[in-house]
DNA sequence: AAGCATCTGTTGTTTTTACAACGAAAGGAA
DNA sequence: TTCCTTTCGTTGTAAAAACAACAGATGCTT
């Protein structure tokens, strides 16, 4: 296990500890490590988990199946990255997702129960570790709750705006570097690439902003309203 | 206080608790009430919060502005209603979203430490407290993640079949009752209303599926694929 | 440097959506 | 019942997006 501690590090649910700490909290939580193959199904779509995830080693994917029975890929997580924690702490624990191994992989589970209730011995990074959980969570909901506010936007050019201005006011700078190529940014905002490039092409000639790859900078509007 | 434990008994967070319990907790967590007039700001965007907001009665709303100056508003919540908990709960505790009073109305304050720091008469509702304030969390995340499940989608008729599946898999039956009228239901998915409407129609006529207004029922598909 | 794969922007065509305007149905209140 | 309001479906038009195909730019590997 001592060999995973420096990808344990950079978890946020273990935020603020230190390896001592983690060791003594690990075996207090009883998680369980476990080995998967590539191409292997972790978890699958209907069933209840009661496990919160943690890629060690490898990468997952998690995915949805439609009705269709079109498969949508929701993440792909590298090690350090949590899943199905959601769902583990939520009333209804039915999992509406699969994970699957991408790689040859490690994961490791951790009870949702032993996470909430403190311990026996009332071990002291307990309570920090609720903490955490709760801002994984909290974290999660502000994440997904901006998307929403971009995609709801009816047009390219409303969402792609709406993005915009939203990395401008993360980077308190009206020029900042995206976190996204093309391809990437269409596929977060939920249009066509080729087309959302047009859209920016537009915006650029029109002197609304101005980019060059992931580099955007956006113009003072001075609109005679 | 008293007044308002009907009310109480009804949020999620305290779910699970009896009145007596619920007096003993309040008064642990020092809950703060207070009473805005009608159009009184609740909360201002870009502060910082630490308190997790109850509706105790009138109607408060929740709107983001947007850079182009428009609101968006998000909820309209009643009494019973939590608001900025994930706010609370997050690492970056900085409020992207404002809330105004509809009506008159009374809000109970909870400081978001109390809950997660298990108080230090140790009171036995804590850690049901804390289990419940995660259940909000996750529910929320889960309830996201499914609209944006449906708003991915590139078409209206997508976007109603994932919602309408979705829907049937939640009631167990091809047949059922959704919880919005049109509106509601376009404004959900982001569509427009009479173009929403005008692909339900398609839809039926195609036999992919029957309904009246809102009763909806799904037929098998017998594709030749 | 050469070759290759990936990323990005452009254009034309087809499909879909938004928008606006309207009439019918449903439901409530007087 | 009658009136009034809200909800819902329909249609035509204008606008926007998806789609497909391509070319130039960029970056990496050999």
């Amino acid at each position: 296990m001592q060999e995973f501690f420096p990808v344990l590090r950079t978890v946020p649910l273990f935020a603020g500890m230190e390896e001592a700490e983690l060791a003594s909290l690990l075996a207090c939580l009883n998680a369980l490590k476990r080995t998967y193959e590539k191409g292997e199904r972790i978890l699958r779509a209907g069933e209840p988990v009661r496990n919160v995830g943690i890629v060690l080693d490898g990468r997952v994917q998690v995915y949805r199946e439609e009705f269709s029975g079109a498969r949508t890929l929701l993440a792909q997580l590298a090690a350090g990255n949590l899943f199905a924690e959601a769902f583990a702490c939520a009333n209804v624990k039915i999992l509406p997702v699969s994970v699957e191994a991408v790689t040859d992989c490690k994961v490791l589970f951790i009870d949702y129960k032993r996470i909430v209730t403190t311990c026996p011995s009332n071990c002291a990074f307990h309570a920090r570790l609720i903490r955490n959980m709760m801002g994984v969570l909290a974290d999660k909901n502000i994440l997904l709750s901006r998307k929403i506010q971009h995609i709801s936007k009816r047009s390219t050019r409303e969402k792609l705006l709406s993005f915009l201005h939203e990395q401008a006011g993360l980077h308190r700078n009206a020029q900042f570097l995206i976190p996204f190529n093309r391809q990437e940014l269409a596929d977060y905002l939920c249009v066509d690439r080729s087309a959302m490039s047009a859209e920016l092409s537009r915006l650029q000639q029109e002197g609304v902003l101005s980019f060059h790859r992931s580099a955007f900078k956006l113009h003072v509007q001075e609109d005679g309203q």
